[in-house]
DNA sequence: CTGTTAGCGCATTCAG
DNA sequence: CTGAATGCGCTAACAG
């Protein structure tokens, strides 16, 4: 309820000493700097944060779009919003979420002209994705945390999947691995030009060849029985697969149950790992996967970091545009039974 | 960039004719609200919604208050703060994510002084909860999502858990089952007071005494191996059981195994039924588990339209407090195998 | 180093 | 039914 008038008043300075004392934009001398701190205790003075944003033309708020999801919404999406709204916490910014459809980007023009916000995250991001043109024009600061390719000049921030998926089969490799399966998400998503379908697609066919490796992809729907029901088209079609990598985790469960069905054990027969992933997802299952697992904590740091120099005009070094996962290893891998 | 003023200069009246047509609060000529709305067209114009707020001491701005949790974040959770987005945004306000420790609440004390919110929905609640006096003292609306026994007089929307419980024995009753484990989650939720675990355990002994239902409960922590571990010694000591109830999402794939370890098969020697549960959650297991799925819908519906109302000091009738939640029969349940 | 003051863009009271 | 004027609380330019 004090205002900074109060604070001024108590303190014997004036409400421009307050405000810089508080703000330090300019030296002031010991003595009021203590005033105005002794008198900010007593009051229990915050600086309201509306009249801040009206008079700095700052809100030191960031809106971050998550449309509802073709693939359903998983854990590695909760935490990163979660380490989002802890990062620019940390920074005394606040996170709102807008929740939009990516194909209705008039909602959005609404939201930013009412200039709520200082900048945008954008989360799932598909090709040629409409709501970048809108961000682009309004002039909005904003970074993706994915790529669309129509615009490559962007700003953005995304999970390496080519290293990632190079990391992994060069592992699965050497571990005598030669046969091997890849469960994609879903062809709608593929088709939708969903950034880590289509990426992870192209990341290993390319390096299937160039490690001459014998590879299957297969896309995926998240229902358990679906899956069931696909693992034996593929172990048929597939003979001698010893490992599959996996970017789905809801199709854990049915790919363990089909391996299982087909009387073969993990990792003594079928190696497993889920890659893109997170480590609640992969630590629950039975045996515990070995993943690949998002670095969301990196991730997030720069997209934030940079997104926030954008906002204040500093200029920074662009910190890592592409973030590799990390390998956790548990019980789900192993050597290759007899190198077919 | 246009403001209230040009469209007032271009519509040839008054800003404070163009405040009210647009907000409706006095009765304005059909022809002025024409020439105003046809302004407000042709310059785009969006009020600001920070002077808007300033000026009226109203941000519409709902902040969530959620902790990092000890059982780990879960497919329900995040349902719960979108469904909460997409809600609050149908009714023009948004909502910032508050990730706070729950034993900090000076920390929350802060966030409120800064009055960028005009209330808050306070999830994870536990047992004497503090930041319940916090909000309280700071005199903003708030409603509870979940409940503390300590503050019996707040405003609450919870899940019905003994209802849901009830529901659950009933029915796996009349399917026969007489011999039922329940497995909870961590006895650390339970010692910390976590408002669903303590309510299950209350309900499902109350309910298998006066069901005549010979009940185990177990608490589970989330990984994989150790509720496999749990589930031998399960068998061990219960034998003839039947049946499982579980509100531990992350359990399920380990609890799966363990039956199937035992060389049983689901449903037809033992039934599982997922309670407080997402329909992702249990849609990927394998078999497809039947449930007893959160009303996110109703949950954030009741929560968002009592929150706003206390915000814009209307009385609107209590919706329900408490939220059932609703019977998912899928490939898991059956009868029991020979009355034990 | 410090005080005075003009806005920021809008809602709302007061006069008509 | 309408316009002019005030103020929300703070920042930042301006003037010392």
């Amino acid at each position: 309820m004090a205002t900074i008038k109060d604070v001024a008043a108590m303190a014997g300075v004036s409400v421009s000493t307050v405000s810089y004392a508080l703000n330090g934009n300019r030296s002031i001398s010991e003595r009021k700097k203590l005033a105005v701190k002794e008198a900010v205790q007593k009051l229990g003075y915050r600086p309201r944060a509306i009249a801040r944003s009206l008079a700095s033309g700052r809100t030191h708020i960031i809106a971050i779009l998550f449309p509802p999801v073709d693939h359903g919404i998983g854990l590695p999406e909760i935490d990163l919003i979660m380490e989002a709204s802890k990062n620019v916490m940390s920074r005394a910014y606040h996170l709102v979420i807008w929740t939009l459809q990516t194909n209705n980007p008039d909602e959005l023009v609404q939201l930013i002209s009412q200039e709520l916000v200082d900048g945008v995250i954008m989360m799932e991001v598909h090709r040629k994705d409409r709501r970048i043109a809108v961000l682009r024009k309004a002039g909005i600061p904003f970074i993706l945390l994915g790529r669309d390719d129509a615009a490559p000049d962007e700003t953005y921030i995304d999970v390496d999947f080519f290293t990632t998926m190079m990391q992994c089969l060069v592992w699965l490799k050497k571990l005598g691995h030669r046969r091997i399966v890849f469960i994609n998400q879903s062809r709608k998503s593929f088709k939708n030009g969903y950034g880590p379908v289509v990426r992870t697609h192209e990341s290993f066919t390319e390096l299937c060849h160039s490690l001459e490796i014998s590879g299957r992809e297969y896309f995926c729907e998240s229902n358990g029985e679906a899956v069931l029901g696909k693992m034996e088209e593929i172990f048929a079609a597939c003979p001698g697969t010893t490992a599959f990598v996996v970017m789905n985790d809801k199709a854990l469960p049915g790919i363990i149950s089909g391996v299982m069905r087909q009387g073969l054990s993990i990792p003594k027969d079928v190696s497993i790992v889920s890659i893109v992933s997170s480590a609640a997802a992969a630590s629950y299952m039975v045996p515990r996967l070995s993943l690949f697992e998002m670095n969301i904590g990196r991730l997030i740091e720069a997209t934030v970091s940079q997104l926030i120099a954008k906002i204040e005009g500093r200029y920074i070094e662009i910190p890592e545009r592409l973030v590799p996962c990390i390998l956790r290893e548990y019980q789900s891998t192993g050597p290759a039974r007899n190198g077919a």
